[in-house]
DNA sequence: CTCTATAGAC
DNA sequence: GTCTATAGAG
């Protein structure tokens, strides 16, 4: 069976606002780690991944894997009624077909239950590729909101481009074309380590560039380029049914990991992860990153900042309709990081305290 | 070539913000007094005109006259990815077809650059009679908002009548009637010559009434009225193809300055004008006004003040709708003027630090 | 906090 | 094209 206790109502409204019109329908995978979901949109051309650890809950038990097939539409109505300060558990005995939402209040002297019917839904686990990214741009959410807000109203595709001069943001429209460059707030960083990280990995904080290479902008990637490996914090948890991500591609162009052989596809980058998976262990004290007195506690503590990483000049275009609703997510982090490599999807990432919620976008290859 | 940086593209964006509704299209009229934008409303009601001073400027390059036409909606677009205290450049070659904003953030760290399409406009360059007026209301450009807004629910027209009494708005509806009735803050003062101003005409404070003549209410026009002249600061540069505002009537009535044929009315009254374009040196030492130690700088420091001016009772009928609409340009003037004359096209004028905008709206003259 | 204006979804 | 949802203004 499920308990699962939030201190606050308003973390999963929150979650559901962010996701809901990507996805109508999604299994919570809970088990003994919190709870995960991810789903493609309903598209495929993006991928959404929500997890709540269990350090996110006041109390949390799953005495087994479970997956809870939900509706989100119907999920957010009853968390509609919910407030936001409100204390959340959901409740889900094994094998149940219903989900049970308890509401109280703080001060206790109002309880609500409601009682959510669940449904079956294909698991379709896809295993997300731990992809090493050429690039990562830290900065405010909301600076993030901004521009993808802004854009959009002059076009339908974004080219996001880091290069030395920082991240340019470009849309061009039938009326304007328009576009938001970036600076790395105290001086462009390269190289380093960069794959997605949650809370956990901070403590070390190791995979940033803000080391002896910070003037060395042109470092180039063979020195820092550091193998895939596998991150225990990633979503693969469905070992027996996982599929790779492979987003549809985006309306105008062919996207670069297809024409593989599915099957093959699959075990192979497999493979190629379990091979490299060793090299995690090296991860809190690792590839010429050492601790620097400049870094303000880790990248996502100053929040006002911009912190731009690369190894390597990256251009790709993106939907703006989807970094727009990626954006929906700025209330639960003041900061979000945006991973690049070309050709490869990009990933939006949100991490509040206990958890994170991330996104995929394949690019657009027409390059229009 | 066009290079005008202002220190704050607020400005912009609340001017934009106050035309957009009215007018879809207009020409910016750049030369080297600045920038200049007029254009009668969709429905050739009303008619709106905007200075931008090159004292408005941070910096201001502008070889020879250029108008770009722009469309209104593009470039509220535009203005909407900038930051109100964003540095905001315009730039445009000459002959081009495309003007370039360029937004600073203050801190420097965030560039956006934005091209908007141009477009030709056929230049409806109207000239603005410089009518002399019988009675001026200054009053906070708040005031008038609530006021306008306030009677906008019950009706479709507000009456608004200058008398000894103070200035009356009046609205009448389905389910109730209202009027406001607003007093002059310390004694009304009346006569002297009522022309629309602008910031440079106030260093020689004259053209108001505010001298030996405070008593004396119920002067005859005849010992104050002074000829139309032409002030420099109007909007007709385009003297090739000028024509003489002449709103549509107002729905229900005829304009007074209708039925006369056409060409040989707007010929007849340039003629007009031009006989009396001379008397413009006149105006800094002008018409019996001199200054007096009573006035507070001007009519225009007393921000909560109410200052009404007038030769003569007047009595007109305006639209409510175009009154409220007028009304966001509050944002940009603590204070608003209100120039009428019987039968004659109200001038709402709000005068900005270093430009204005000013709206004027033919009665309705079936007296509604 | 209400209301209006705009933009997105059906 | 209508409607609803959200964001900005009063």
């Amino acid at each position: 069976m499920l308990e699962a206790k939030l201190a606050e109502a308003g973390l999963l409204k929150k979650l559901l606002d962010a996701i809901k019109e990507l996805v109508t329908d999604a299994n919570f995978e809970c088990n003994e780690e919190g709870i995960n979901l991810q789903a493609m949109d309903n598209s495929h051309v993006a991928l959404v991944a929500v997890k709540i650890l269990v350090s996110g809950f006041k109390r949390y038990r799953c005495d087994r894997p479970m997956p809870l097939g939900v509706n989100l539409g119907s999920l957010t109505k009853v968390l509609k009624c919910a407030k936001d300060d409100d204390i959340c558990t959901l409740k889900a005995a094994d094998e149940a077909d219903v989900l049970n939402l308890i509401y109280e209040a703080k001060n206790s002297d109002r309880i609500a239950e409601y009682e959510m019917k669940l449904m079956e839904i294909d698991a379709d686990a896809l295993t997300i590729p731990d992809t090493e990214y050429e690039a990562r741009v830290t900065m405010p959410s909301s600076e993030f909101a901004r521009i993808v807000r802004d854009l959009s109203q002059l076009g339908e595709s974004v080219r996001i481009e880091v290069s030395k001069e920082g991240v340019r943001f470009a849309a061009e429209g039938e009326s304007a074309n328009g576009n938001v460059l970036l600076r790395q707030t105290e001086g462009a960083i390269t190289g380093g380590r960069i794959v997605a990280k949650t809370e956990e990995d901070e403590d070390g904080d190791g995979e940033k560039g803000e080391d002896g290479d910070e003037e060395d902008e042109d470092v180039k990637p063979e020195k820092k380029k550091i193998k895939k490996e596998k991150v225990d914090e990633d979503v693969d948890m469905n070992e027996d049914e996982e599929e790779e991500f492979k987003p549809d591609v985006d309306e105008d162009g062919e996207e670069e990991q297809d024409e593989d052989e599915d099957e093959d596809e699959e075990s192979g980058k497999k493979r190629k992860k379990k091979a490299n998976g060793s090299a995690k262990p090296a991860k809190k004290a690792k590839t010429g990153s050492s601790s620097k007195g400049k870094k303000k506690s880790d990248d996502d503590d100053d929040v006002d900042g911009i912190l731009i990483e690369m190894n390597q000049h990256v251009s790709l275009t993106f939907s703006l309709k989807y970094l727009v609703n990626f954006a929906k997510s700025t209330s639960l982090s003041a900061k979000v990081q945006l991973m690049m490599s070309n050709d490869v999807p990009l990933l939006v990432s949100y991490d509040f305290g206990q958890g994170y919620i991330r996104y995929y976008l394949a690019p657009k290859i027409g390059d229009d």
